[in-house]
DNA sequence: TTTCAAATTGACCTTATAGTCATTCTGACA
DNA sequence: TGTCAGAATGACTATAAGGTCAATTTGAAA
């Protein structure tokens, strides 16, 4: 009887096994992206991707490891999506008001995508960390330029990120829609110390900025049904 | 044999009923106020108040019923603190912040209160709403007297509460303190629409009135340990 | 067509929590 | 001091969720 090759007979597998993985995940996304919140649960997802529940333990150590690539997900397609605009933005503010600018637009498009975004602030820890880590950088560049009235960067991220969140929650829920932006991003920028003419002016130019690098969101916000 | 008042005995126990049911209560807001949360469950709360489980039901329908209780205390406390500074100050954004900065206040210095209060405006939404209704009439007569910047009403109540939630949760978890106050107030009155210089000078009459009505503090915040 | 390692399955176990109820305890009154 | 309605008890059932594993299915290679 011919030998079996033992290493090909190893990767056999491994497109099938991938898809797998890749529809566990799918799922999962589904669940925390649902409109009322569907209690995320390995029955749950494993029940929405069609699969047995033992083999979400053959992809996954449990849900929290899940979540967390779940996570990283989340974090590059935000970088992805909100970095080529930032880096073509020279004032700190500026550059700060037109990430906020893209991110609740995406968010108003895509209320599924607002709701993960809204729910993996709460409870991926990462992804908060991620996001506010170049958003201090900002801050901490405007205080250096004397545009921040707030007395520490810190705090003025916690403002940031509380008003993005609050925002994203009305968005996951209907509540306000995307003409509300212009006027949320004003009073960021009037929190963080801008008059309120100059305010407008960068909400204004923040606007433009989103409007130039506007393709490719389908390819971000799409994934989610 | 005499014959038993049946209507003088069905009033004996209410004395050793309502000492219980205060009792429950009051582990129940030790529990929603616990440093790490203790995930609130009638078993968790029963042992807390040193009662057995089926008490529990002897007092209350259910875990909600409970915190809908608890709720309504909350809102009676909260009222009974800020409404007299409240009645005191005539502008509308002065007054919203000499509430905004009682409020921060107590919540700094008791962060057992800071937490039950950030956990009731996320799981008692009848909590969150009624303060929103004393800031929506603020916010409405701002923006009647031209003073609002954020063009919904609804939206600027928003913004505020998001502040607001953010600076109490921050408090709860001890990463800032009560001299960032000033800061949030500022912040906040900027976000509305104010100019810097003024948002700074209604600040400081909001801390003048806030001192003024310093009086009864420990009656609220001592309840909780 | 047969083989077999890997992938998958779903019944089963464990733990945590909601909620019930027959039984026991309590204490003011007769 | 004995009575007994009401208060309290805690063992019990039911349900939901995490996690395991022996048995079954799959499919490319032989």
């Amino acid at each position: 009887m011919a030998r079996v090759n033992l290493e090909r007979r190893a990767a056999i597998g491994e497109a099938k096994r991938a898809r797998t993985r890749a529809a566990i995940l799918e799922a999962a996304r589904a669940c925390y992206a649902a409109p009322e919140p569907v209690s995320a649960t390995v029955d749950a997802v494993t029940q929405a991707a069609g699969v047995a529940k033992g083999t979400f333990y053959l992809h996954f150590r449990d849900l929290p490891a899940l979540e967390a690539e779940l996570g990283e997900t989340l974090i590059a397609e935000l970088s992805e999506r909100l970095e080529p605009a930032r880096l073509a933005v020279v004032n700190p503010l500026t550059r700060m008001a037109t990430a906020v600018t893209i991110l609740l637009r995406d968010l108003a498009a895509a209320p599924a995508q607002a709701r993960l975004a809204a729910r993996a602030a709460v409870m991926l820890p990462d992804v908060a960390k991620a996001v506010q880590a170049r958003l201090r950088g900002d801050l901490a560049d405007a205080q250096a330029a004397g545009l921040l009235a707030v007395g520490s960067v810190d705090l003025a991220v916690r403002i940031v990120v509380a008003l993005v969140e609050q925002a994203s929650s009305l968005f996951s829920t209907s509540r306000i829609d995307a003409t509300a932006i212009p006027d949320i991003v004003r009073a960021v920028l009037r929190a963080m110390g801008c008059p309120p003419g100059d305010a407008a002016n960068r909400t204004n130019e923040a606007a433009l900025n989103a409007d130039a690098f506007a393709q490719r969101t389908s390819a971000v916000t799409g994934v989610v049904s």
